[in-house]
DNA sequence: GTCTATAATTAGATAGAC
DNA sequence: GTCTATCTAATTATAGAC
């Protein structure tokens, strides 16, 4: 019943000159693992070579050098985490503020267990003095995506009496990334662990009853 | 007769050439630079040899390899951190909730414009899955502290109706910490600058509005 | 385009004179 | 402890066969 309709070995051209998609498929994922557990200077070409099952001049043949290979890399994986999205503003605006809280606090939960997606944030800050332009474009298509989308949420809620909707959807974003970083990347779940329901509890408690307050 | 040119030990005369009062200063002063500049593995022995005025078996005359040069780096800057110090609990205590958003969003404030401290953690950051053990360092020493001087604020004040300290101090230093690693690191000021004092206003207003509900 | 083989450089680390 | 000099291994990158 399953059909593999995929072609293994050739497929599309990605430009004039052709390449094999598999190998360069190949290159591409192995290349990926290998730079998000060892960051760029620690990573070297013969280790991705190994793990793509390539030889080290093949590699050669699809990217200039090590530095180009690294920004590819990292812009494609990059751009594969606005499907973390926050595209349907529309839908957001109208739920109520808990509701609201807890769409965002799911979102930072599947992030949260997502240990790739810890390997990618640690390389992309850790090479952000190297490779600022990466940082750059994280912060373009992930995070302001994000940003957005609350601070529309915020725009669209006066009630909750938010006069500054960027600097309170930061909060609410700010508080869940610090917190996978810190409980994460850095460890702090071995040491004080915190559930991210907590603090989404918190905010909830924080935003929601405002509406309770009376009106200036 | 040999006379003994080399030994500095008395006050008073450290020329440029001559002899420093410690050869171990010079190099871990030159090695912290390098490191935070370049992370672990892109930083060479040369290099630090180079900036410490030192040749590279001086290096290896007072640490035993690299890593262990690096994790001692570390390890004293980060234990010169708490002096970011949040140690008097009992004053901070007693001051009013707006007070208290204050004194944090001036420590964040100093903490923003401290460009070795961003490269500090960028490099804590970078190399927390290499050197765990120093991720796990700075959680205990640095990030800890803060949070049980802010969880102790909220404990101490329960008119503000948050049930979970800790969570609630994970909020606001969260907030702060994040805005550093956002706009300072991933270099967010020079695409959507976000200043530090909206992100205390709004969480004055959250924090501080509390005090207006009316009590369950 | 892919592989074998290797060039050219640099890395971390050490031996021995003083 | 410090320096001169060097060793070994690993690094990035390429030339040439097919």
């Amino acid at each position: 019943m399953s059909l593999d309709t995929r072609n293994p070995t050739f497929a599309g051209e990605d430009g004039p000159r052709a390449h094999p998609r598999s190998k360069r498929e190949q290159i591409v994922k192995a290349a990926l693992q290998v730079f998000l557990e060892n960051g760029y200077a620690a990573t070297s070409m013969n280790r991705v070579a190994d793990a793509a099952g390539v030889i080290k001049a093949t590699i050669y043949s699809h990217f200039k050098d090590k530095e180009q290979l690294f920004v590819a890399i990292i812009e494609e994986a990059t751009i594969g985490k606005i499907a973390f999205d926050f595209n349907d503003k529309e839908r957001i605006i109208a739920i109520s503020p808990e509701e609201f809280m807890d769409e965002i606090s799911n979102k930072f939960h599947t992030l949260e267990q997502d240990a790739e997606y810890h390997r990618f944030l640690r390389v992309v800050i850790g090479e952000s003095e190297r490779f600022p332009e990466l940082a750059h474009l994280y912060v373009k298509t992930v995070i302001m995506r994000g940003m957005e989308c609350a601070s529309a949420y915020f725009e669209h809620h006066p009630e909750l009496g938010l006069e500054d909707p960027q600097a309170a959807a930061h909060v609410i974003a700010g508080s869940f990334v610090s917190l996978v970083v810190w409980q994460k990347i850095l460890g702090g779940c071995a040491i004080a662990p915190l559930e991210i329901g907590r603090v989404k509890n918190v905010l909830k408690t924080l935003i929601c009853d405002r509406t309770k307050l009376t009106s200036p």
